[in-house]
This record gives C-alpha cells, sequence and structure tokens, in this order.
DNA sequence: GTATTCGATCGTGTATACAGTTTGGCGCAC
DNA sequence: GTGCGCCAAACTGTATACACGATCGAATAC
C-alpha cells in the first residue's frame, strides 16, 4: 500500500504490537515470525522487519541472528536495573519539579488523581492500569525537558512488559494514595519529602513483583505439567 | 562507541557511520543519501537502510519523510535538555557510588586519571577527548547497572554530537582536574561533595559550549552573507 | 528402545525491482 | 529581467526474489 501514510505504516505496527504485548495477548517468549505478521499485517515482510528493529530497540522483543523476533523475557537482574534507575529518575525529577511546578501543572496532577481513583472505583483494570502509569509521564513531561519525558516512556514500556512478566500483587489503591502523597508534597514544595516518597513509591513497586522464586521460564513450564 | 560487540554488517555501518559523525569528517546536516552509502560500504540500500533507522534511534541522524536522512542538528533547546538530564543522572550516580565504589574501582579511576593527564600532556587531542568521554562511561559501569551504562552512552554521543556542533571552549586540563575531584570525594565518601562536583562539572561543560548567541541556523546563515 | 545423522522445510538476511514523491532546471509568459 | 509552471532526474518507500542457515522429523545404526 504505497499510499500517503508513508511515515505511519511502521509506527501502527509498533503500536500494535506494543499494545499486544502490554495486553497480554503476546506472552514473552512468543516467536514473532515476519512472514506471519506480515500476512496478518498486510504488509511486505519490509515493513514488519523495520516494526521489529523498533521494538527490540525499545526492549520489548529480543532479535536473535538468524532466528528471528521475540517477544523479550527481561532477566530478573534486568528487571532490577530497570528500577533501580526509575528510582534515581524519579528522585531526580524531585529535585526539579520542587523548583519548577506550576499552580497549573498542580492543577492537572489532582485532575490526574481524582481519574485514577475513578477507574480504581469502577474496578476498570486496563484503564487504571493506564493512568497509573500515566502519572509518571505527567511527572516527566512537566519537567518541561523532553529528552528526560522520553527516557521515561521507555522507562516505563519496559516497567510494564516487567510487570506482566512477574504477575505484580501491587495494590493499584495504595500505588494511588503514594501518587497522592507525592503530589501533596510537591505542592508544598517540601524537597526532602517528595524525594523520599518517589523513590520508596519506585521501590514499592518492584518489591511487589514476584521476582525471587523464579526459574527459567522452561523448567517451569515442565513443571505444570509432570 | 556504545554498541555491543555484535559484528553484523548492519552494525559495521552503524559504527562507520558513528565514528564519521564524532570525528568530524561529517558535519551535521549533511545529506546520507542511501545509495551513496550503499555504493560506498558495498551493500545493497536495505542494510543501509536498517544503519540510518538506528542512527535515527540514536539521534546522531534525522530521517525526513520521503526526503532522505541528515547529519542530526541539535537545537540548542535539545543540546540543553540533554545535559539538563545528564547533570541530574550524574547526581544520581554519585548517590549510587559513594555506597558501593570498591578501593579497586578506586584504582581504576586514579589508572584512567593518569591516562587522561598524558594525552593531555601530549597534545593527543582525539585520544584525550575519547578519555574525557570515557571517564563518565567508567563511572555509569561501575554502578553495576547495565541500563544506566547503556543510558549514559547514548547521552555521551549525543553530547559528543553537539560539542562538536557548538564548538566548546572548554580546556581539558580543568576537564580533567574536575575529574579528580569527583575521584577524591568518592574515594572519601562525601556524598554532598561528590553529588556537587559531578553536576557543577557538566554544568561546565555546557557552560563552555557557545550556545547562547545562537540562532536558527538559517537566519544566522543569511546574516552573515548580506 | 535410544541416539545420531541426514534431508526437507521453514525462516531469516540481503539484493533487486518498482511505484510514488520530491527536487532542481528549463522554458514560457509577462 | 523576473516569476511561474512544467518536466525530468534522483531518491525514498515498499514489495518481491533468492540464498544461506537453522530447526525438526524421520530413518538408520547400535
Amino acid at each position: 500500500m504505497p499510499r500517503g501514510t508513508t511515515t505511519t505504516t511502521t509506527q501502527r505496527i509498533v503500536d500494535s504490537i506494543t499494545a499486544a504485548i502490554v495486553e497480554r495477548r503476546l506472552m514473552p517468549g512468543t516467536k514473532l515470525a515476519e512472514q506471519r505478521l506480515a500476512d496478518i499485517f498486510a504488509v511486505s515482510r519490509t515493513v514488519v522487519r523495520q516494526a521489529l528493529n523498533q521494538l527490540s530497540r525499545d526492549r520489548l522483543v529480543t532479535l536473535e541472528p538468524a532466528r528471528g523476533a521475540f517477544v523479550a523475557t527481561p532477566s530478573v537482574e534486568e528487571a532490577h536495573q530497570v528500577f533501580e534507575l526509575r528510582q534515581l529518575l524519579e528522585g531526580a525529577m524531585m529535585r526539579l519539579l520542587v523548583l519548577r511546578i506550576s499552580k497549573v501543572q498542580i492543577a492537572e496532577l489532582r485532575a490526574h488523581l481524582t481519574a485514577e481513583r475513578e477507574a480504581i472505583a469502577l474496578n476498570n483494570v486496563a484503564e487504571r492500569t493506564r493512568l497509573l502509569a500515566h502519572f509518571h509521564t505527567l511527572l516527566a513531561r512537566m519537567t518541561g525537558n523532553q529528552v528526560l519525558e522520553e527516557l521515561q516512556a521507555d522507562l516505563l514500556s519496559r516497567s510494564s512488559l516487567i510487570s506482566l512478566m512477574y504477575q505484580s500483587s501491587q495494590s493499584a489503591a495504595e500505588s494511588s494514595a503514594e501518587h497522592t502523597a507525592i503530589v501533596d508534597a510537591l505542592e508544598k514544595r517540601q524537597l526532602e519529602a517528595a524525594v523520599q516518597l518517589a523513590q520508596s513509591h519506585i521501590e514499592q513497586v518492584e518489591r511487589n513483583l514476584r521476582l525471587d522464586p523464579r526459574v527459567p521460564d522452561l523448567a517451569e513450564a515442565l513443571k505444570e505439567h509432570i
């Protein structure tokens, strides 16, 4: 299809596969054969390859030479490193935001918090998951630093994959309460409190992953079916 | 050079172009036509396209739809954002390293500092530039966090492009002295001093860029030639 | 019955072909 | 002489073709 939307074709496939991964329709480790994807999206392998390359840069899929593309299976170590970096970054962001954040932005955050609580009250799982992640995107955006915002988006998508791989037992209500505490601290310009709250929030998210008892996927899968 | 040890054809071309950009053989704004690159590297456009896509993800080239690839010309704003993020990150790294760094690692840093001073004494410009950047790679590596290390590599390559675009008037000797002060603070586990030194070092690097008098390239170019 | 090797099939890696768009130049009108 | 428009060359975006390598199964040897 050579028509107009030239640049969006690849992106459409990237978005589609990303959504499929995040929404658990594609489980970690799943093979992504180029021709099958090409058939599904009614494009050539060329475009699919570009999409897979992008996804591999986002660490959502891994490319094994001469073997193909697979939905990424982040290791426990990688998971820890991602969350450690997020912890550093959120702390640093607080230092910026305490100085910079405006009343309008605080109001925007409050509105977001309300939306979070609504989705939780309605038990709208998909929406509440999206909103809980989007809170962090908002914070990054409010620094006014687009490079930082892009980095945050990167880390969030990786976190998303990690969370669904190591099923999180996180309580959404607790998360939202922690978000509220962070906004409170920001509003009062309490630097140390904001940093502390933001960092322990991320720590909490990581702690609620089932990281410890994991064994390689293969062994575990076999155990189930003896 | 940021990327891993995979020696595929595509990676070879990415590395080659990256080197050319960093070593100023390809100036910002230069058009990178696919067929010409394909001829030069004796491969097909397919491979060149993959390489250009990777480079655009690294922000070393920009892809304009239906127009082609160009060596990136980071804006003043983007430059500032990159350095702001680096400042945050280096500060955060200091907090980790003050807790984690070992005597062996300190020794490694000392050895590196010696190499820096040698290159400066010999006026070996290429080597001293490489070493001054590599100091920051080393710090990132010593956190033991590979995700952080990759991010740092990314930011350093972008900084490199920025530095050569907005010709830095940085004194290499001063930079190296600041590096030494950072290592001293780390060795003595002086948290606040280390953070302060690391951040003001990055600030210094940014301050030595010719960022201020810049206007959009077009307007400036016209001004010169009235 | 188990292990090993060989062959077929499938899939990736690269090259090439084709269609559509942008760009720069030439000519024509004013 | 200047400005506008049209045409051709060049280039990008996508599809297709082909070759090499990997994976899996079957058949054979032990």
